[in-house]
DNA sequence: TCTGGGGTCCTAGGACCC
DNA sequence: TCTGGGGTCCTAGGACCC
């Protein structure tokens, strides 16, 4: 039986989610014009998250600095992104993708893989995918892209062609006419760095990659990634659509500051909020860590790295921050000015065996109740949050839909 | 008035063990 | 005296994704 595997994807999911928010409380629709969703829009390190389509038109683009975007465009509308929103939002897309099958595997929070290959019986699948598109818009208020493909990468590729609000289908039959002549950069996994790599040696299409073996592309990249790029530009991908959600591997924090600090005092400031924010996370999915990296990074960019594994896995916020601040000082000077300064944990186990130490530390108690508190803090300021949202109308309320 | 925040995976070299 | 080779763990760094 043919594989048949759709990739839904919303169109400008975080401007889309916002226009729909702003509509619903009776404003105009920002996705008319120029618009994007930025961090704090005073703080000119903000970056913009989603532009709108004729915000792109004018060349604003996601990632861009929105101070940038400005120049460019000075009277941009810029609105203030809402993560609380966009959960339910992103629940509501699910739900009803899940509806056309539970093969279902969450690539992101406005991405989904469905395994159709039981559902679509004697139906056409672009069909199928016409229907599923246009009841999230009804239903929700937002448009989507339905790749369609005959396995994840094709459909993956596929949702990616023309926006928005559109079907594309890309079967294996189709890949030398619609994927080999597309650049390099559009196959997924290729970045910035690969692109300028295979360009100096002449490769620039997805089907000069194609027509490499190999052994050639592996002179050229790392052997695994090799494997899978010549495997992807040939349209192959036997990857099965995961339902299982993954455990976390790792939990990491960072600050960039709005101006480039060097006092310690205020980098030590900042290691402590990431590194309660991080431990916080590991008490709440009842994970304990071995390893404690943090990294600085310069004005110029270029980062600074140091990692260090514990004798036994802890979730205390003082153990990791301490072992952030010795690593701090190996680090970095004490002088030269830092943009940002982050830590992260990783080895995460949910043993709970402790091992017993004769030289454990006496204010270990003291460390656990300062935890318990914060936790504590934090789950209340949670529930105030979800409080205010309750009053708030989901978009996928029915009486939203069918107008 | 340049460039956020949170992840995953891979590679390479050194330490250490058998 | 000479000096292989496999395996694993650790750290650092870099690529990619959204």
């Amino acid at each position: 039986m043919r594989r048949v595997i759709f990739h839904i994807d919303v169109n400008s999911a975080f401007l889309s989610w916002t226009a729909v928010k702003i509509v619903m409380e009776g404003g105009a629709d920002i996705r008319l014009v120029p618009s994007v969703v930025s961090g704090d829009p005073n703080d000119r390190r903000s970056i913009i998250a989603a532009a709108s389509i004729p915000a792109k038109k004018i060349g604003i683009r996601a990632a861009m600095p929105v101070s940038k975007a400005l120049r460019i465009y000075p009277s941009l509308t810029i609105v203030r992104g809402d993560w609380e929103w966009y959960k339910r939002c992103s629940e509501g897309f699910i739900a009803v993708c899940r509806s056309y099958s539970p093969v279902l595997q969450q690539f992101s929070i406005d991405e989904c893989f469905i395994d159709m290959t039981c559902r679509i019986g004697g139906k056409d699948p672009v069909e199928v995918a016409t229907q599923l598109k246009d009841e999230i818009r009804t239903k929700l208020g937002f448009t989507v892209n339905v790749g369609v493909g005959s396995n994840k990468l094709l459909a993956k590729m596929a949702s990616d062609f023309e926006k928005p609000d559109k079907v594309h289908t890309l079967w294996e039959s189709e890949v030398p006419e619609k994927m080999w002549p597309l650049g390099v950069r559009d196959l997924l996994w290729v970045g910035k760095k690969t692109e300028e790599r295979l360009v100096t040696y002449g490769i620039r299409t997805i089907g000069d990659i194609a027509a490499l073996s190999v052994g050639q592309l592996s002179r050229l990249v790392g052997h695994k990634y090799a494997l899978q790029l010549h495997e992807n530009a040939n349209g192959r991908d036997d990857s099965p659509v995961e339902t299982e959600v993954p455990e976390a591997k790792s939990y990491s924090a960072e600050r960039t500051f709005a101006k480039d600090l060097s006092d310690p005092k205020d980098i030590d400031k900042a290691l402590f909020n990431v590194a309660c924010i991080v431990a916080h996370r590991i008490r709440r999915d009842d994970f304990r860590a071995s390893t404690v990296s943090m990294f600085v990074k310069y004005m110029d960019f270029s980062v600074a790295q140091k990692q260090t594994s514990l004798s036994q896995p802890t979730d205390v916020t003082a153990i990791i921050l301490n072992e952030a601040r010795r690593m701090l000082t190996e680090v970095w000077d004490g002088v030269t000015p830092l943009r940002q300064v982050g830590l992260g944990v990783s080895k995460l186990t949910h043993e709970t065996f402790e091992q017993m130490s004769l030289f454990e530390d006496p204010k270990m108690e003291y460390y656990r109740e300062w935890d318990r508190r914060y936790d504590a803090d934090r789950a209340a300021a949670e529930d105030a949050r979800l409080l205010a949202y309750e009053r708030k109308t989901p978009p996928n309320d029915e009486k939203n839909g069918d107008n």
